[in-house]
DNA sequence: GATCAGGCCGAGT
DNA sequence: ACTCGGCCTGAT
């Protein structure tokens, strides 16, 4: 195996180790793990090769590569973010096998369609901080745009960890930067929300912690006091980033999905979410997560 | 140059 | 409770 080098100096502590560390059947194909990396449910990946990615996670540089069904990883700060931790953010447990046990494909064509050229799609768990910081990003933005200028923002204003990587700044750090200094940032009117969050969060350090332990509901009702966050973005940031497996979010992908291929023509939003909630159960963000990959692969256009 | 995006919010029905 | 237009910016 070739040896890593990220350009970090032998005596950092995140200098990357040599070896490979690996996972055997973690489950993921390369087209699973792909699409659970940059599969818009977080923006801190980036594709290396054809089976490899390299990410920021807090202030862990993490590599992972995948060959031969077995999943390969390195992290830049194995003491603090290892085995464990690596196991933890990609869902790599019997839980996971439990969840897609109790999602209703056995009876629901359409889920298992999306589910079959999937296998080992995850949720990712990310930091829950980072992932607002995102998904207030993200209103009529591509997935492109909010990678850039996310990453614009950890250049600014995060830790440089080498190879052009940097960190995400936290709130804290965010929380003194000015808004039309967001606009510099191409925030547009998002620059008003991560502005406002910003001034919310600032002297609330435990506010993420008290969410992330809430019932999903009563979470849910929390984030969505802060501006910029509706109910969508809410049921993202709860799902990618707190775990709240229950959380549905529509976007119009997922919409169309709900309206074309359960013919729900005509129910409103809330209908619609009522209808996912009931239908796909306590792990409706799972299937959420196969809707959306699905669809983007264009797996009902094969007929 | 217009129009429209992976959404939110406030105003109006 | 639901619909509508405005909002920044960038891509067609």
């Amino acid at each position: 195996m070739t040896k890593v080098n990220f350009g970090l100096t032998a005596n950092s502590p995140r200098v990357l180790s040599e070896k490979w560390s690996s996972i055997q059947e973690s489950g993921f194909t390369v087209e699973s793990l792909g699409e659970t990396l940059e599969g818009g449910q977080s923006f801190i990946w980036n594709r290396l090769q054809e089976n490899s990615w390299v990410g920021v996670i807090g202030l862990t540089i993490l590599k992972l590569r995948l060959t031969d069904n077995k999943l390969l990883w390195q992290s830049s700060n194995p003491q603090e973010f290892g085995h464990e931790q690596v196991s933890e953010y990609l869902w790599i447990d019997q839980s996971y096998n439990a969840a897609i046990n109790q999602l209703p494909w056995r009876s629901d064509p359409v889920l298992h369609q999306c589910m079959k050229p999937l296998t080992g799609l995850r949720i990712l768990k990310q930091p829950f901080d980072e992932v607002l910081f995102y998904f207030l990003l993200s209103p009529v933005k591509s997935i492109p745009q909010i990678k850039e200028t996310g990453n614009q923002v950890a250049k600014e204003f995060g830790e440089n960890l080498g190879h052009g990587l940097y960190s995400f700044p936290g709130w804290e750090a965010l929380s003194e930067i000015t808004e039309s200094k967001f606009r510099e940032l191409k925030f547009g009117y998002r620059a008003k929300n991560i502005f406002g969050t910003a001034q919310f969060l600032k002297g609330r350090p435990d506010w993420f912690e008290t969410v992330k332990s809430m019932p999903y509901m009563d979470a849910r009702k929390e984030v969505m006091q802060l501006p910029g966050v509706g109910e969508k973005i809410a049921d993202c940031v709860l799902l990618f980033g707190a775990s709240k497996m229950e959380s549905f979010p529509i976007d119009t992908w997922i919409d169309k999905v709900l309206t074309n291929r359960y013919n729900l023509i005509g129910w409103s939003q809330s209908q619609k979410l009522d209808f996912a909630r009931l239908h796909f159960g306590k792990f409706a963000g799972l299937a959420q997560q196969f809707f959306f990959s699905g669809e983007r692969l264009g797996v009902f256009d094969k007929g």
